[in-house]
DNA sequence: TTGTAGGCGTTATCAG
DNA sequence: CTGATAACGCCTACAA
């Protein structure tokens, strides 16, 4: 069997305890015997037994972040900040990724119990109808970019997230003020029930305040069995609305990858963007910055997010009471996709656009 | 303190070892126990404890995946073909990041010791120099897109990678073919020694073998403090590039992300793309395929390198010998970003590109 | 089929 | 400062 502390103990002549705490830097420990010890453990590559560890300990200065969906592309820069304002407490910190058929309250259940955590963070996930399972989690936590619902007998959670509705209206409210009235969306399937069918309401009321009657040809829905957000997923659709031959002068996709794919049906079908067509995403993706054109998109304010779910986790931690979940502005990056478009325009489009703010 | 299966032995007036043939579907428990048992957790929500079961156990049927960039784009994909295939083998798994400072094979070793794991496979990461270290992870292991350096002592472990110089001199070839003389590319940081490096080689050697001297104000290095293949480094060492008026050609960027910002670059400064200057990547991101011009890449076959990658684990998990390391070939993918450029071009640049395959 | 007891590797407690 | 020893929660002989 592997090394155990037993062993580093009778080879340096001492008893198990003194090992311990030379290993977890005690202060009640003689400076040349933790020495001895610690010169022991790195000669023969010891490694202390995490589980025995785990279920001995009581407090163990952890948290974990949950995260769901590994494919979201803004959760690796999401982690990254996460990760660096979790050191920032002086806690150690990890990352469980859970599959897709996976509960991720059951993983964070085992995780709260197996790793003593204090607190964590979910990052995506699904969470109505999941109160009660919730509710048995006891030590505090955030959903971040994602919904809670009210848990009844828990206090110590939060949630981060932006208006998926309402920043949706902003961005169809800004291509309807610039005179656009067919304006088509790449919506999720259509039995969605999550941020999709939020951005598709805020779709539906700006068309609403505007005045602009519903065109159901305009509303594409993914296809249940290929729902992703993706670029490939985005290009179907539009290939499939171009096909029909609809007249539209602007497309919302709710998501950049599907405006990507667009954007790309769009070029193939010789439809000229921004000048024939307005393209719009949503999420900020990076990506959309350096696409020619550059997509006009709502910008997540990814590291705020982050960092607003560190602070209410901890936050929660240090003061045992929950914090207001948090509603965070988004931002309407406009660029070159919808530039000078739609009935409204005064000018020529312009050709460059070093200046557009990436 | 929480519930354990004590808690749940007394509830249902059983023994602990009675819950624990429950939990474990040990076959030699009556079933209406059984029954009751189940119901009692579910009802309370017990949640055995992971660390004390991994404590006890000396066999888990698990396997690790340890993953050192998260922000590595093709890791997703990866990440979910592993899963897919390690479940496939009835093992259970779980993905462990491993952060910028964090020394991957030191996370391994306490894994494998906490976890008892049965194997596990790092997925990126660096290993020069670290070969006693690996040596003293007893039980097999693959590396993934990275290399291996000899192991001694270490029987059980396997690298799958691509050859990153060759490719790198297919890509510049197939630059050179098409006539181009000056080649620019955008390398990565002057002292890399990783893959980075293999793919500078590739481009002399290519150059070299088709008489093209060197020029160095054509060879781009990522600032050591910028070191990231991102669009970001990549636009700021185009924009740098086009700057100093240098002519050029081509220019090959060691990384897609970095192909990207270089194509923003040019777009800005007016230069076209394939017409006056063809640009081409390394990786195959499919958001190359959507981007436009859609860019011409090297294709790393990521879904066979994860397959294979799993595939030697359990040939080593199984056989308890080692298996030779492979070296996967990738696929070069012309898209519109080169198509139709250099001296020897024959005809006219197609517009659209429907034709070319994603 | 079921219960009892011992031990997995640590850490915490308490004497020394 | 140090060393025994009792937990931590679970699994697994072994006995019943």
């Amino acid at each position: 069997m592997a090394l155990t502390i037993k062993d580093i103990a009778k080879k340096c002549g001492v008893g198990v305890s003194t090992v311990s705490r030379a290993l977890n830097n005690h202060p009640d420990i003689n400076k040349e015997t933790r020495e001895k010890i610690l010169k022991a453990v790195e000669e023969d590559g010891f490694i202390p037994n995490n589980s025995a560890r785990n279920l001995k300990r009581t407090d163990s200065k952890t948290v974990a972040i949950i995260v769901k969906d590994i494919d979201n592309p803004f959760f690796a820069t999401m982690m990254r900040v996460m990760e660096e304002e979790i050191h920032q407490e002086h806690y150690t910190f990890f990352i469980q990724h859970v599959g897709d058929k996976q509960n991720e309250v059951d993983a964070a259940l085992e995780l709260v119990k197996e790793k003593r955590l204090r607190g964590l963070i979910f990052l995506g996930g699904y969470f109505q109808g999941q109160e009660e399972r919730l509710g048995r989690i006891k030590v505090p936590f955030v959903v971040s970019t994602a919904e809670l619902p009210d848990i009844p007998d828990k206090e110590t959670c939060s949630f981060i997230t932006i208006d998926n509705e309402q920043e949706s209206f902003y961005m169809v409210e800004h291509l309807c003020k610039k005179g656009h009235k067919k304006i088509a969306i790449l919506a999720a399937a259509k039995d969605d029930c999550n941020i999709g069918r939020m951005r598709l309401e805020g779709y539906k009321r700006a068309l609403a305040e505007y005045k602009i009657p519903l065109h159901k040809t305009l509303i594409r829905h993914l296809d249940k069995n290929h729902a992703e957000y993706s670029m490939e997923n985005g290009y179907q659709l539009m290939k499939e609305l171009l096909k029909e031959g609809t007249t539209f002068t602007a497309v919302y996709a709710i998501s950049d990858l599907m405006a990507i794919g667009a954007l790309r049906a769009l070029h193939e079908a010789g439809r000229k963007v921004p000048e024939e067509c307005a393209v719009a995403g949503f999420d900020g993706l990076s990506y959309t910055a350096y696409y020619i054109p550059s997509v006009t998109t709502v910008v997540q304010p990814v590291e705020e997010m982050a960092k607003e779910s560190v602070k209410s986790l901890f936050q929660m931690i240090e003061s045992k009471k929950g914090v207001p979940g948090k509603i965070l502005p988004a931002r309407l990056a406009e660029r070159q996709s919808t530039l000078g478009t739609g009935p409204n325009a005064s000018g020529p489009v312009p050709v460059y656009n070093s200046e557009v703010k990436r």
